[in-house]
DNA sequence: ACCTGAACACCGTTCAAGT
DNA sequence: ACCTGAACACCGTTCAAGT
């Protein structure tokens, strides 16, 4: 018995149950121990949840971007991605996210490459590294509005059907909202790949555009 | 006693206890009743908390929305400041917004509003509905973000005091980080309503150059 | 319709005690 | 160092009963 038992125990629970599946309790039950043993291996119910967030955001490969300087704007558009589409294999988990600060090695090392693309883009060290958190909320914020409209329990639904199910609960509209009942067929898109792939293309666009950097 | 004084009673709760203070048994407390009768109000506690983040949204003034289209960046700036000033003023509250589905009235209004000021911009209507909810998602992730480093009480600590309280934490970093040592002091500006501003900045110069939309 | 009273199946965390 | 056993002060929700 050691943290990574515990971790995977804890991971395990939120792929089965959902967010309210995990609990210090739940954990220990898991592990065939006493409630109180898992507090040997993590202070409290919020450093667990850090730890989580660390396993999960260790599961976007990082090598996506490194490469050619010209390809910046590949390389971040693949990791985001990536990284979105780790989180979206644990769907229980992403609010933990938006709920404890990200200071462990991989969020570290997750801002240190991220920084050097931007740095291969063209940024200042100072834009780089707002443009750096700028992205990481994109991502998580998306990914979180996203799993807030699902039971969060893997695997989800598929987007079409998620889709679908907004479609319909956005079909029949007040007509105090125009623009909203005239384009329901796009807001029923916001929580899709190609909503979050072009908000991140607007996002770049913003950035070679303020500081010098190459339009590609 | 209704529906109004029990969500009183939750977003007092939030502000004197931060997000673990709500509870449908402490708002029952609080209004001197048993528990069970908050369920008269409510179906469950999803429900209250989709009432909370109702409250708190409707507290930024819609009326920042409208205007003269020529002044579309400004609207779009003024009201998405009010929206974050708005939340941390509840901080407790805010990560009800990453949970819940926002589908209420205000909700709806919000969203109608912006795409009218995006269309003012110049958007076509499908580029700005889904420019509404880029905005959403930055305004939402950034405050979910900064507050996730607070207790969550009102009023928060001074943005000086946690930008230094970040600063010291970042203050000696492993040089295997050599963009993150050189820039720890635009890191610890990460959670400043500069770096809000900036993104959003960037944002709608994402959005304006991508579309026709002018320059401004 | 709206409340009380009581219960069920849970929580996180702490303390004292064992090995 | 790491576990058990027991307790404290909580949870959300449901059911039956009162008015």
């Amino acid at each position: 018995l050691d943290l990574g038992k515990v971790v995977d125990a804890a991971l395990d629970l939120l792929d089965r149950a959902g967010p309210s599946g995990l609990s210090i309790r739940a954990v220990a039950g898991q592990l065939d121990v006493n409630p109180n043993a898992v507090y040997t291996y993590v202070p409290d119910r919020a450093a667990l949840e850090r730890e989580v967030t660390e396993r999960v955001m260790a599961q976007a490969d990082l090598g996506l971007l490194t490469g050619p300087p010209s390809a910046w704007r590949n390389r971040l558009l693949g990791y985001a991605s990536a990284l979105r589409t780790s989180l979206l294999r644990h769907p229980g988990a992403v609010h933990l996210f938006m709920t404890a600060p990200m200071d462990g090695p991989t969020a570290r090392r997750v801002g240190e490459d991220l920084m050097g693309v931007l740095h291969d883009a063209g940024l200042t060290p100072e834009d780089a590294t707002r443009a750096t958190y700028l992205l990481i909320v994109h991502v998580l914020g998306a990914v979180a509005l996203e799993v807030a409209e699902t039971d969060g329990r893997p695997p989800l639904a598929s987007e079409a059907d998620r889709v679908a199910y907004r479609s319909s609960a956005l079909a029949e509209i007040d007509p105090a909202y125009p623009r909203t009942a005239a384009t329901a067929h796009v807001m029923a898109r916001w929580i899709s790949t190609d909503q979050f792939e072009w908000g991140l293309d607007r996002i770049i666009d913003g950035l070679s555009g303020s500081s010098g950097g190459e339009q590609v």
